[in-house]
RNA sequence: GGCCCCAUCGUUUAGCGGCCUAGGACGGCGCCCUUUCACGGCGUUAACACGGGUUCGAAUCCCGUUGGGGCUACCA
């Protein structure tokens, strides 16, 4: 124990705690006072940060946001005249009139603003926004059950269930299962394991159920084809007999680039042109007839975004054999499910004005009476510059859980991947997040995976964990490593519980720990000796073990613990001896765990007992014959 | 090609017109603690892509350039 009482380790300080910074405090001296330049700013940046954060804001809305004309005409764009995003339905002292404008109160700087002045958003502000802010939030995570759970992808199921939590609304689990070519039953199972590991539940879905069953695709087809139905006597959807090269075909006959794309020739093709179609034998696929028009959307994450008239054309909804797809199914759930939040990947952005062309269409017919938000997530990248690859191992949710990361630190971590809590803390529970979290503060950027500094975090909450809840955590590790089976003997159970709280300040991922531990669970005289251990050996290794093991054996077994070993071994061969400690313990600790790096050493020697440290101490003595 | 998105240390992030001599964390480096390795402590390294505007004042607002990325499927 060091005489001087340590700070307590970064992981476990209180939100206030900040550790004096003496260097910083004497470079500013010359300025206001000994010095708290440095803090003072980091305390107003704070401050203004839970200002914005504060659940309701009943300040003036004036303070600190653009002028009303802007405010007002924005709010009357998005249709989204409701109190702040933050407050709950109806909490006293929130009723404050028109809300400010944008998620982030960015004022002018939100971008593709300009784009509002041209006029063009008449079109979507028939139309109206979802308003939802409090606990009528519905948002959901509806992935593909293609392959195992990329980190990116579970990144955005979490966002959701967040904000979810944060706003007391519901997270949905939706599975999207429209693809028989590429989904699995296998993948479908990791999927509800990835997020039962993760502890991200689900209010409405497919493992609990919930109004809106079922929750998979695959047996909505019935639901499909009633929409289908409503939306061709409405006249939105009309038929395609075109195949993909007669478009391209198309293209080039009439001087256009091939890759144009369509160009909704077929609209209002005769029923005279259709039987001939059919009388080829041909089956039409199903278009939406979109509306001309820009098409804008007031991002969650981007700000404004504006899709000029003309940058999509009609598109297939419902393949010639009845499938319906994509862009159809999930838009029909959403709409269906009352989702008023929709967060999800980047590469969706593209597809949003389509979207809700198409959401105008279920509004026309009465499925529903309003356009979702959009949030879109940054990409999570891997090395490079690239999107982190389904085929990178580190994209990969179970190669983590494999490697010892625990569901507090990696949530912890691909909660850093676009958001972040506090300018000056980046570790923190999964309570304080959902305190915190709101889409509008995530960054629009993509963000690296960066290994090292997932370890890092999770390094620090294996460090939090109770140390019996860590003892229980490392077990799967070590019977994955056949170091020991289930269910543990007494004596292997005793063994844990002693040892366990040695490694656990030394390790970031709990498969760390079968390589520190194994040799408490080894018979010493099966012990492997590592090589690089053997190198490190001095040259009067066998006097030392020699010496060590005489000393030891006059220890009474009733006295064997950490600090008479380390007394008797410090007496023996520092002062006894005169050698230097790094030398003295080397050999020992090589004899003991057969390693260079192990836990503590006396500690170790105590859990091992008398008899077998000793008679590790003779084995590897033998083995050294000069 | 067309459309869209993005741009602060190596990485991630703070930054919301003056608190910026640009802050934190990870990484790297150094020192301290120490029976090893860690943990922990202290210090250090390192960034506003570029060019124009607007403004008394710009990392911050606007425009452009450059550079990245995505979409452009009868996949999801």
């Amino acid at each position: 124990m060091p005489a001087v009482p340590r700070p307590p380790p970064r992981a476990l300080r209180p939100p206030g705690f900040r550790a004096p910074h003496r260097l910083r405090d004497r470079q500013r001296g010359g300025r206001a006072g000994p010095g708290r330049g440095g803090d003072r700013r980091r305390d107003a940046a704070d401050a203004r940060r839970r200002i914005r954060r504060r659940p309701c804001r009943d300040r003036d809305p004036a303070d600190d946001r653009p002028g009303p004309a802007h405010g007002a005409r924005r709010d009357r764009i998005r249709g989204d005249p409701g109190p702040g995003p933050r407050c709950d339905p109806a909490p006293a002292g929130c009723a404050r009139g028109p809300r400010p404008v944008g998620p982030r109160f960015r004022g002018p700087r939100r971008r593709g603003e300009r784009r509002v002045e041209s006029g063009v958003m008449s079109e979507t502000s028939s139309y109206p926004v979802s308003t939802a802010t409090g606990s009528d939030v519905r948002v959901r995570f509806c992935p593909s059950p293609t392959g195992t759970p990329h980190v990116g992808l579970i990144r955005t199921a979490l966002f959701n269930w967040a904000y979810a939590r944060h706003t007391g609304g519901k997270f949905i689990f939706r599975v999207e299962d429209t693809d028989p070519a590429r989904d699995t039953e296998e993948s479908y199972l990791q999927l509800l394991d990835a997020l039962r590991w993760l502890r991200l539940d689900s209010d409405e879905g497919v493992d609990v159920g919930g109004p809106h069953a079922p929750y998979r695709q695959s047996q909505r087809y019935d639901i499909y084809r009633d929409v289908i139905e409503q939306l061709k006597v409405s006249g939105h959807l009309y038929e395609s007999f075109a195949s993909g090269e007669e478009i391209e075909l198309r293209n080039v006959s009439l001087g256009r680039d091939p890759k144009t794309g369509y160009d909704n020739f077929e609209r209002n093709l005769t029923e005279e042109q259709k039987a001939a179609y059919r009388a080829e034998g041909r089956k039409p696929a199903l278009r939406l007839k979109v509306p001309g028009g820009d098409t804008s959307f007031d991002d969650l994450v981007r700000g404004e975004i504006t899709f000029p008239a003309g940058s999509f054309s009609d598109f297939v909804l419902v393949r010639p054999n009845g499938h319906p797809l994509y862009p159809f199914v999930n838009p029909v759930d959403d709409a269906l499910m009352g989702v008023t939040h929709v967060l999800r990947g980047e590469d969706l952005l593209s597809s949003t004005p389509r979207q809700i062309a198409l959401y105008h269409a279920l509004i026309d017919i009465g499925l529903t009476t309003f356009i979702p938000r959009f949030g879109h997530l940054p990409y999570v990248m891997g090395e490079g510059n690239k999107k982190l690859s389904k085929r990178d191992p580190e994209s990969n949710l179970f190669h983590h859980r494999a490697r010892g990361f625990i569901p507090e630190g990696l949530v912890n971590y691909l909660s850093l991947l676009g958001w972040s809590l506090a300018s000056d803390r980046d570790i923190f529970s999964i309570d304080e997040m959902i305190a915190a979290f709101d889409v509008a503060d995530v960054l629009p950027n993509p963000a690296r995976f960066d290994l090292k500094k997932a370890e890092s975090i999770n390094g620090d909450h294996i460090r939090l964990l109770d140390p019996a809840d860590f003892a229980k955590r490392v077990v799967p590790y070590l019977v994955a490593a056949g170091d020991i089976s289930e269910p543990l003997s007494a004596e292997e159970q005793a063994i844990l519980t002693a040892a366990a709280p040695l490694v656990q300040e030394r390790i970031a991922l709990l498969g760390e720990a079968p390589g520190m531990l194994g040799f408490l669970f080894t018979a010493g005289d099966v012990l492997e000796y590592q090589a690089d251990a053997l190198k490190s050996l001095p040259a009067n290794a066998r006097e030392i073990l020699a010496a060590s093991s005489a000393a030891l054996l006059d220890i009474p077994e009733t006295d064997w613990n950490t600090d008479r070993v380390h007394t008797t071994l410090t007496e023996t061969l520092i002062d006894g001896l005169g050698l230097k400690p790094r030398v003295a313990f080397g050999p020992l600790r090589v004899a003991v765990s057969g390693r260079r790096v192990s836990p503590p050493l006396f500690e170790s020697m105590e859990i091992l007992g008398k008899t077998e440290s000793v008679a590790r101490l003779a084995r590897l003595a033998s083995t050294l014959v000069d």
